[in-house]
DNA sequence: TCAGTTGTCCGTAAAATATGAACTATGGAA
DNA sequence: TTCCATAGTTCATATTTTACGGACAACTGA
């Protein structure tokens, strides 16, 4: 029984919504992988981010938060030989929802900053408050 | 056997994540709810929104819904009485976050207006491209 | 043809979500 | 008081979503 492999599923960017996209974005290691890829100037491949983020995750795992991505419209992969070249498609996005990835983008910056060099804080605990 | 009232979660102002935000955000009906308390110049009761979104929503999921968005640190909910008044915390959110909160409720915007008036399209539908 | 590499598919287990029914908490009327 | 209505919560359960091991597909180079 041969299995086919599905082609790659890229939403036209009007279909793209703004759920869809703050769900994507709401995994821990999808906005890792998105910031990182972001980052870069060129496109990269999966297992890159093996190194980005905890390397102990499952690749089958790691296949589904990349087709996460995909499927929101994020992100453009492209088979290259055995690899899988992806690419943001920030671009595209920014003329569709103006601002709105950059600013996701710089908040995550922001707590990657706080957790590096934590904050003294003026209350004993950041605790959450019960009232 | 008396099932006591658990008092409400406030996330303090520095332990409300990137994606906590994101994720309360990412459902159609709770970043409804959140636009439309943002929008309102003072504090509304929960039942005000089974007006906002669709009315068959049932009461208990609302509810959820509004605890999902106040343990996000979304919103500051205090009874008043019989009801609940929800105001927003984006003064402190956009302390923390600079631009974050803005930019969502503009993306957010920009759908709603094109699902009232609906783009015309150069290709002959918005469908998904497998490639 | 064979082995190595990269990533996907599938089945199952675990976690998150939706919702009806019962309940708490409060206020007002009888 | 007692009773009733209203606003919202809690719990149990059904459904949906997610994680991940293992088998496989697609490709490359020897």
């Amino acid at each position: 029984m041969l299995r086919a492999m599905k082609p790659l599923i890229h939403p036209s960017i009007d279909t793209i919504t703004v759920e869809g996209i703050l769900h994507a974005l709401s995994d821990p290691v999808r906005v890792a992988i998105y910031a990182d890829m972001a980052g870069a100037g060129c496109a990269q491949t999966c297992s890159t981010f093996l190194q980005v983020v905890d390397r102990s995750i499952p690749k089958s795992t790691l296949s589904q938060h990349f087709r996460t991505l995909r499927e929101a419209g994020l992100i453009r992969s492209e088979r290259q030989g055995v690899e899988m070249l992806n690419t943001t498609r920030c671009g595209e996005i920014e003329q569709r929802f103006p601002g709105l990835l950059p600013a996701i983008m710089h908040a995550h910056r922001v707590q990657l900053a706080e957790k590096v060099r934590p904050a003294r804080r003026s209350a004993p605990a950041g605790k959450a408050r019960a009232d």
